[in-house]
Order: C-alpha cells, then sequence, then structure tokens
RNA sequence: GUGGCUAUAGCUCAGUAGGUUAGAGCACCAGAUUGUGGUUCUGGGUGUCGCGGGUUCGAAUCCCGCUAGCCACCCCA
C-alpha cells in the first residue's frame, strides 16, 4: 500500500560481485585455453531458441516437462511464432543446430566447438544450483571414432586439473544405443517387475516410465535389488561394447583414471554409448557433479538434420568455481590521483590520462579530506598515489608516492608514466 | 513440483515467561593529522527486526498467509 519492498533479484538468481569475477572469468578462461589447446573453435550461439529445438531432444525429460523457461509472445498477430520461444537449458542442441545451419558440415569433419555461457532451467534453487547457471561446453560433431570419446573426456579433466582442483573424480559408463538398449529396458523391467510392490512409490511409477533411473535410486529400500539387476554393460550389442572398450584403452593408455559405473545414467535422451561425469567429494551430494557428457549420435537426426554423430561434455562453471580452492586476487598496479583541495579537477584528470599511458589510474574527485582519500587508495590496493594541490599543479607536477615503500618525491606530469613504468620492471 | 529448517545492521550473529530509546564483533564513515594510507586512539548505528495481516494496553518475540534462502527429494551442471 504505501511503501514497497525494494526489489531484488529473481528466485534462483544471482550477482557475481566484482569480488568474484577474478575467479570466474579464470575457471572459464582455463576452459577456452585447454580447448584451444586441442585444436578446438569458439562458437556463440544463442541463449533463445525454438521450444521445438528443446523438446525434440529432451523426449519426456523433467527438463522439458517443467523446467523450461518460455518466453511470452509479444502479443504481434503476425507472429504466432513467437510464443514458441524458450530460454535455453543447455547448449548443445543449440550448438548442433548452428553447426547445419552455418554450413560446418562441409567443412572436413569431425568439427571441434566449444562455447560457455548462461543456461535456464525452472529448478527449486539451492546452494550451487540457481536458474541461470553457467557452462562450458565442447562439442566434437561429424565423427563416430571412440577417440573422440576418448579426448573429449581428456580435455574436460584437463580443464578442471588444471585448476587446481582435488578430489575430482571420473565415473564412465555406456548406456548403448537404439539397437541394444531397448531390449536391455526390457530385461531390466523384467527382473524388476515382480519387485514392484517392494519398490518405494517413485521407483514404482519409474518401472514402466523411466527404468534406467531405477538404477541410481537412493532410497534404501530399493537398495537391496540392484546387484543383481541386468547391467547394460552386460548386454550392448557388438558395435556398442567394441566402442567401450576403446574408449577404456585408450584412456588407460593416457593415464586417465576412471571408476565404472553401470548405474550411470544421463538425463537426456540423445545420449548413446557413452556417458561420464566428474564428481567432486567435497560438495554437497546434491551438487557434486561438476560436469559430464557422452556420446549423443541421436541428436541431428532428432533435430530433422542427416544423422550425425558427435560426443561433448557441459560442465557447471557455478560448481566449478564453488569447488576451486580461493586464490586471492592478484591486484593489478594502480595509481589513485589525489587532488588535496577542491578546484583541482580539471589538472587531475588530465594527470589522470597521462598515467593512463602505461597503468591504470583513478581520480578521486571527492570532497574529503587528503588522509581519507589516502586510506581509500590504500585500501584499493594501489601501487601508487599522485598527490596534487594548487602549487604542484602550477609547476605541473605531483608528488609521487610508492606505497608500498613510503617513498615519496616530486615529479612533473610529463614523467609520470615512464618513472612508474621504470619502478615496475625493476 | 514435494517435505523440513530458517529470516534481526553491509557480514557473522546475540536478544522470546511479549514491556518503554534493539545490541556485539568485523566492515563502513568521520576526526586526531586545516597536505599524507595500511598501525593506534576517539566518535558515529548506518536497522521498515524479510513482507502483509491477526492476537494484545503493548509484538523482533505468539498465530496465519506470502516471499526468499538453506537442506533432503524430484531432476540435474
Amino acid at each position: 500500500m504505501s511503501r514497497s519492498q525494494p526489489i531484488r533479484a529473481a528466485r534462483g538468481m544471482r550477482d557475481i560481485l566484482p569480488e568474484q569475477v577474478a575467479l570466474w572469468r579464470g575457471v572459464e578462461m582455463a576452459g577456452e585455453a585447454a580447448a584451444r589447446s586441442y585444436g578446438y573453435q569458439e562458437i556463440e550461439v544463442p541463449i533463445i531458441e525454438p521450444v521445438a529445438l528443446i523438446e525434440r531432444v529432451g523426449g519426456d525429460t523433467d527438463v522439458v516437462r517443467k523446467e523450461i523457461y518460455r518466453i511470452q509472445s509479444h502479443g504481434d498477430a503476425s507472429g504466432e511464432r513467437e510464443g514458441h520461444l524458450a530460454l535455453r537449458p543447455e547448449a548443445t542442441a543449440g550448438v548442433v543446430r548452428a553447426y547445419f545451419q552455418g554450413g560446418l558440415n562441409q567443412l572436413s569433419q569431425p568439427v571441434r566447438l566449444t562455447t560457455s555461457g548462461p543456461m535456464f532451467r525452472h529448478d527449486r534453487p539451492q546452494a550451487g544450483r540457481y536458474r541461470q547457471f553457467y557452462q562450458f561446453d565442447l562439442e566434437v560433431i561429424g565423427d563416430p571414432s571412440p577417440a573422440y570419446d576418448a579426448e573429449v573426456i581428456e580435455v574436460s579433466r584437463q580443464w578442471l586439473s588444471s585448476l587446481g582442483l582435488a578430489g575430482v573424480s571420473l565415473v564412465l559408463n555406456s548406456i548403448g544405443d537404439g539397437r541394444c538398449r531397448p531390449p536391455y529396458l526390457q530385461r531390466l523391467k523384467e527382473y524388476y517387475r515382480p519387485l514392484k510392490t517392494r519398490l518405494h512409490p517413485d521407483c514404482q511409477r519409474r518401472l514402466e516410465e523411466n527404468p534406467l533411473r531405477l538404477l541410481d535410486c537412493k532410497e534404501e529400500q530399493c537398495q537391496p535389488f540392484k546387484a543383481a539387476a541386468p547391467r547394460i554393460t552386460d548386454h550392448l550389442c557388438q558395435p556398442c561394447a567394441e566402442a567401450f572398450a576403446e574408449v577404456r584403452s585408450l584412456l588407460d593408455g593416457a593415464a586417465i583414471e576412471y571408476r565404472l559405473d553401470a548405474h550411470l545414467v544421463r538425463g537426456l535422451d540423445y545420449y548413446t554409448r557413452t556417458v561420464f561425469e566428474f564428481e567432486h567429494a567435497a560438495l554437497g551430494g546434491a551438487q557434486n557433479a561438476l560436469g559430464g557428457g557422452g556420446r549423443y549420435d541421436g541428436l541431428a537426426a532428432a533435430l530433422g538434420y542427416p544423422d550425425t554423430p558427435a560426443v561433448g561434455f557441459a560442465g557447471g562453471i557455478d560448481r566449478v568455481v564453488l569447488a576451486s580452492p580461493l586464490s586471492e586476487p592478484v591486484k593489478p598496479a594502480q595509481v589513485w590521483v589525489l587532488p588535496a583541495e577542491p578546484g583541482l579537477e580539471a589538472e587531475a584528470a588530465r594527470v589522470g590520462r597521462l598515467c593512463r599511458a602505461e597503468i591504470p589510474a583513478v581520480v578521486d574527485f571527492s570532497r574529503r579530506s587528503l588522509s581519507a582519500k589516502m586510506r581509500a587508495a590504500g585500501r584499493a590496493g594501489s601501487r601508487w598515489v599522485a598527490i596534487m594541490a594548487a602549487d604542484e599543479a602550477q609547476r605541473q607536477a605531483v608528488q609521487l608516492r610508492d606505497m608500498r615503500s613510503g617513498d615519496q618525491r616530486e615529479v612533473p606530469w610529463d614523467q609520470l608514466a615512464v618513472v612508474m613504468a621504470g619502478s615496475l620492471s625493476s
């Protein structure tokens, strides 16, 4: 009625404040560096995509059922298609679309791509889980060789280890393909059906809807049945079994450690064969997955493009930041220009410009006392301050103070940049 | 989407048998130092007690609703 609440960020959204940004960028840049060193090329794709792009690949998963941010139609009578847009929940589908639409399928294959940016899912927020979250993606499109599965794993592992993360483990599985998975799921259902009444309610529902999920249920009462359940890796068709064996042998050859887990599955339906995930022990159970990926040979066809094999990885930047050892951000050398009395704004601004030839310069135009300005400069971690009152301004000079040593001397404006640059390099 | 816990200053928190001007540490601002920081000293509370309503002479405290955060699910990065 009277006063309204101040506006806050929407639920599940958060800001990355200046203090955090350095760490954030570091994580992102480490990904780019790892990708670049393996010859991956950067690509940017839209955050908004047609809902159909997401629905075709997502199938009947929760992500599509209830977690998609659909964009409200603009109300333009001629543009009813506007009602069919959504914020992307992941990047892979968009990258594959761009691969065809941009003619990358005409280049020599495979094409190695990397991208990163915000994704959106209408989940219940929790620590390490936001409605807008950031992913780093690797995709290798256009070649079925298991060697690319191994390479993608190697690059994503390189990303995580270059950040100095400890306690990261790789989990590996194969979930077969369109040929061997359906018969396996049939077996799995047959195994579980007689046990149905002894499963917990969610699993009773899963039995027919999504039997793979029975395998990673955490409910106590469902545990006893898992051990004897048929394992997908025992029922792979010949080509899938060979591909899986090759991935493992390549990982072994590269001395990449992993744990086989027949219960590892993926949320999105287009995955085939290799699936993998990086876990971090120190993070809570709900957000211990730092990233995951796998082969998605069925995706291109699901989008209406020619059947095209591909493999990829998506890493959660938010969670990697969370898991990263906090490093003290390195403050860049700076000079603060402090006019010691009012009326020197123009001169101070000019001194700032001269300094910027060599290092970033901040000009303090505030009216507070010089000692307050010094305090502020000191707290900001400035390397130098350039103090100037009317008499110095008249001589076109400043008192340049080295904040580390406390040494101070008068320096003419036109020598400032040189003097600071000189003592930086020494 | 389901269930549970929580919400007091910028941060971490104290404050309930309901009682008058709501506190601490850190942070922040100012001064000591009318031209010199990081140490020290002095001063300053910077707050619609998450929001809305109810009970009461009186609510940060009790009740209801809402919102947000956290935790466990669902699912996933």
